[in-house]
DNA sequence: CTAATAGTGTCTTTCAGACATTATCCT
DNA sequence: AGGATAATGTCTGAAAGACACTATTAG
């Protein structure tokens, strides 16, 4: 970890690496989660009262899960989030105080897994419908092609839904993520054989109650799924 | 990009950015390619012999996308490749020499592309067949994954085979990304609608001579593209 | 002619999507 | 019973895969 001089600390010009100034590295999160059947993406206040994605500096020796852990938990009071990179975004003038590396991450949490005060902005299709600082609507961009790609793969990998839920409940959660209409029966098909059934059903308002399913501990979608979701 | 003194150059904890030491950071990148008939990855040999993927430190203001190019230049005499960030490489250890974050990129060039003496090491699925430095084994194994989805979405987007070809020569090279055959007349279908007709015919070997096609404007796979290809 | 490969027609099976029907709750 | 929703059965059109057949070159 501590740099110490060595011969091969010198790259191909033969120009030590110390000789180089660093960019600041960050993290920045778009925590995606769905609430009143919509996709929102969880945003904090900055100091100037421009809307951002909660980020922090990677610190030394920390990873960068871990930078965003601790962005998460210190700017959004949000701990267990799982996360995943998505690209880092690297214009040299994308932050206005310097030279600031920013990695992207994706991650996805139910709604009540989140403080109450938070601020959630809207997201309609794969864009976010409030201006974000420096390149954040990117980033949410690519946070829902990721969640989808997830999606496609998976019986909701992420956990939006409770541990059990009816099949109802699961074509809303796609309908919201993919943003399009899923036929009925086709839906339940598609997915019957990647979740396992309770037993019990769902207290139901009115009408015949459904059944509650869990998550399979193989929960892989077939292959077809993809073409299916994503039209 | 100069960085000034401003009150927001501080975190949330008021520690300002400059109190903390900055990670080196570098890109590698995994330049893979087709040679008689079997994927390979290029790989250049360090001072020490052991054999990693070309790569070099980021320079201040630069780019990502050009740190790579510029390695590829001077570590490989190599122009003119395409980039696709794969991932960050952010294990605090993963370099002995000191903290070095490296962005991971994927490229993919025609093997008369490459210099004649280029060092080419077999990928066998999606793995490596030789060992390499650092993390640049997984590496490999991420290209080849983001390869298989770019080829699965459109045709030959990187143009692995000239500017025209047969559909033998298209099957041949799918066979060889996603390591499977691939039905002669299926194949055929699937792309038929993706490539162009050029009317010219190949001076064939022996039988009937197969009739030259190139790329489409919009040379989009369609989407049970995936399906068949991956399984 | 035969050999060899390119390209296409056809059949079967599978399955997404649409629709209809049955099942099971509630009031 | 009647209303409402869950779950399933059935039909149809599309298409992947298998197979066979035709087309076009070389020798």
């Amino acid at each position: 970890m501590t740099s110490k001089a060595r011969t091969d600390w010198r790259d191909a010009d033969g120009k030590a690496l110390t000789d180089y100034p660093r960019p600041s590295v960050a993290v920045d999160v778009a925590v995606l989660t769905v609430h009143t059947g919509r996709l929102h993406v969880l945003v904090v206040e900055r100091p100037d009262g421009a809307l951002a994605l909660p980020g922090s500096f990677l610190r030394p020796g920390e990873r960068l899960a871990e930078a965003a852990e601790r962005a998460l938990s210190t700017k959004a009071r949000l701990v267990g989030a799982e996360f995943h990179q998505l690209s880092m975004f690297d214009a040299p003038d994308r932050d206005e105080r310097g030279w600031v590396l920013s990695m992207a991450h994706g991650a996805t949490l139910r709604r009540d897994a989140l403080p109450p005060d938070a601020i959630l902005v809207h997201v309609d299709g794969r864009t976010v419908t409030a201006p974000l600082a420096f390149d954040h609507a990117a980033m949410v961009s690519r946070a829902v092609d990721d969640v989808r790609a997830r999606y496609a793969r998976g019986v909701d990998p992420s956990g939006l839904l409770a541990d059990t839920f009816t099949v109802l409940e699961l074509r809303y959660l796609y309908e919201t993520v993919f943003d399009r209409p899923l036929p009925k029966d086709s839906f339940r098909r598609l997915v019957i054989d990647a979740i396992e059934a309770t037993g019990q059903m769902s207290r139901s308002g009115t009408g015949r109650p459904a059944e509650l399913f869990r998550r399979k501990g193989d929960s892989e979608l077939p292959a077809v799924a993809a073409r299916i979701l994503t039209d």
